[in-house]
DNA sequence: TTCTCTGCAAACGCTTTGCACGGAT
DNA sequence: ATCCGTGCAAAGCGTTTGCAGAGAA
């Protein structure tokens, strides 16, 4: 999933986000990991890159581009959140073991609709626990 | 959705819990309020019978309750805890402008169990967020 | 210059923890 | 006498905010 800076920068260009060296490298790092990862990952991975780097920037980046719906802002346990740069609809699985999140290919049936009428939908979210196929062949 | 004292001590000793003067009021306010409350909303309405309960005891209670799955905790926006007697299998819907959490008819279709072969679900959630039909009609 | 981004330090808010007192068994 | 529930105070932890300095336009 290697993806040159060009396009990075024109994806944020294109999102009216200015293309700041931490904000390329956060995005950059947002796309390389496919873990949805929390704060501290993001950080941490890119201290080598960029050691002046403050969790502040991570943070205030991570909600500008939630802002922009260029992630999708993942509160599954309530402890932290994790991040997805894939923002089509689909549902996720954390692993109370590992604390892996795995993309399920599922969404809300529009049956929930009746039961909303008159109410305005703006997101819809769905995910599982338990314990993954890894953890449980420990 | 008005139960007796009685039924109530009852319930709680048959999940093992002892039935504390605490723990009582927690629990018929769990079932008092259909409105998914928070801890301080369960918190300050009990004050006036019990007006030297703590916080920390709510906090507590709370989680033996959970612990011992006669409610169900809803974390929706990370912020805080939200409290359900329901513990079969629903939806929820959350008003970003009102914070009422309204039940939804639905649960996790079964297609999903394909995709999570080899995995161990132990909860599987639904939820919604979006601006309520009574906020949207004002 | 002016505006925005960065990042340190401090504040914040929800929740948990340490601990001592008191009641129940 | 022992065990457990309660509740105050303090700590914990993820996240946000205030603010000043740096950098872009």
């Amino acid at each position: 999933m290697k993806k040159q800076i060009k396009d990075i920068v024109e994806y944020l260009v294109k999102h009216n986000i200015k293309p700041s060296y931490p904000r390329i490298k956060i995005l950059e790092a947002l796309i390389e990991k496919d873990s949805h990862p929390n704060v501290d990952e993001i950080y941490n991975s890119l201290l080598k890159d960029a050691p002046t780097l403050s969790k502040t920037t991570v943070y205030n980046t991570l909600n500008v581009f939630a802002e922009a719906g260029i992630v999708k802002v993942l509160i599954i346990d309530g402890k932290e959140a994790r991040y997805d740069i894939d923002t089509i609809e689909h549902g996720h699985f954390k692993c109370d073991n590992c604390d892996n999140i795995t993309d399920l290919n599922i969404s809300i049936d529009d049956k929930i609709i009746s039961e909303l009428q008159g109410f305005k939908i703006k997101e819809k979210r769905v995910y599982c626990k338990g314990i993954c196929n890894k953890c449980l062949s420990i």
